[in-house]
DNA sequence: GAGAGTGTTGTAAC
DNA sequence: GGTTACAACACTCT
């Protein structure tokens, strides 16, 4: 589930309470999410936690790291039962029974604090690796939409030629990194662009308009702390994100488009969930 | 109870 | 190379 603006408010939280902190040990209870070799990380330190498209980054001191993705469903939850890292907020009380069943990975510090890893559709990875590598999994991902490098010309470069839609090429990694489905739908609704549009029928004004939108709901959805829905996602200490109160289109079949008012329909776009507006979106 | 749906991405087939 | 369908999996909703 987590998009850019997930992983950033997980990555900046982490950032605030990982460094300094020493692996004491690490609980694998499924094989299937941790790839690479614990013992490499124990005695360790962290140095840094940063965010590359959807994927965390936790910097160690002996040149290793270890990246993260969470997929659909994953969550890293961080408990020390002494420190509060979010200013007061309570933590909700399945945080403190964990872990639970989808608990998959567990971090131990030396501090006795914890990560968890809950992952129930156990899409989601830790990987260990030396940090000589990451340009090596980092090569083949395109730069984030909201980094600089990303212009409407560049954009328009790669869009070109293509008939596939625009909704699709606009969540490909190899395009620009960071929309999901959620953001995807939303920026092209602030940009009205129709999500079926084949690519390659944007003008560059519109390309410009889009890129510009998408940008705005991802900047919006970050300092919003992300999108949650079911609960599903939460950040380090299991609170929710604040972005579903400013949703444009996404999950918001039949009610009006903040635009003009007309319902917003759904439709299925390379079989993912699609929500426009007919009126705007052409 | 069967079948479709879910916020991601890699792969394989055409 | 681009495009498309589907797979990985568990759970909820219709």
């Amino acid at each position: 589930m987590p998009e850019l603006p997930e992983v950033e408010t997980i990555a900046r939280k982490l950032q605030l309470v990982l460094p300094g902190r020493e692996i004491q040990s690490i609980e694998q209870l499924h094989p299937k999410t941790l790839h690479g070799t614990p013992e490499y990380l124990l005695g360790q330190t962290i140095k840094q936690v940063t965010r590359r498209a959807k994927i965390i980054i936790i910097h160690f001191d002996n040149n290793f790291s270890m990246i993260i993705h969470l997929k659909m469903t994953g969550q890293l939850i961080y408990l020390d039962k002494k420190i509060r890292v979010g200013g007061g907020h309570p933590t909700t009380d399945w945080v403190n029974q964990l872990p639970s069943k989808h608990t998959r990975t567990v971090i131990h510090f030396t501090d006795d604090s914890t990560l968890f890893f809950n992952d129930q559709r156990l899409f989601g990875w830790l990987k260990i690796m030396p940090t000589a590598e990451l340009s090596v999994v980092f090569t083949l991902l395109a730069p984030d939409v909201i980094d600089e490098q990303v212009t409407p010309e560049y954009l328009a470069s790669k869009l070109q030629k293509r008939s596939s839609t625009i909704k699709q090429l606009i969540m490909d990694n190899t395009i620009m990194a960071g929309l999901g489905n959620i953001y995807a739908c939303d920026a092209l609704n602030v940009a009205r662009i129709h999500p079926q549009r084949p690519a390659k029928t944007l003008t560059l004004a519109e390309v410009t308009t889009l890129l510009a939108a998408s940008k705005v709901v991802l900047q919006q959805g970050i300092e919003l702390g992300g999108t949650t829905f079911d609960g599903k996602y939460v950040d380090i200490e299991g609170m929710a994100g604040q972005y579903q109160s400013v949703v444009r289109v996404y999950g918001r079949e039949g009610m009006p488009c903040l635009n003009c008012g007309t319902p917003i329909k759904k439709i299925k776009v390379e079989g993912r969930g699609t929500y426009f507006c007919p009126q705007c979106q052409l």
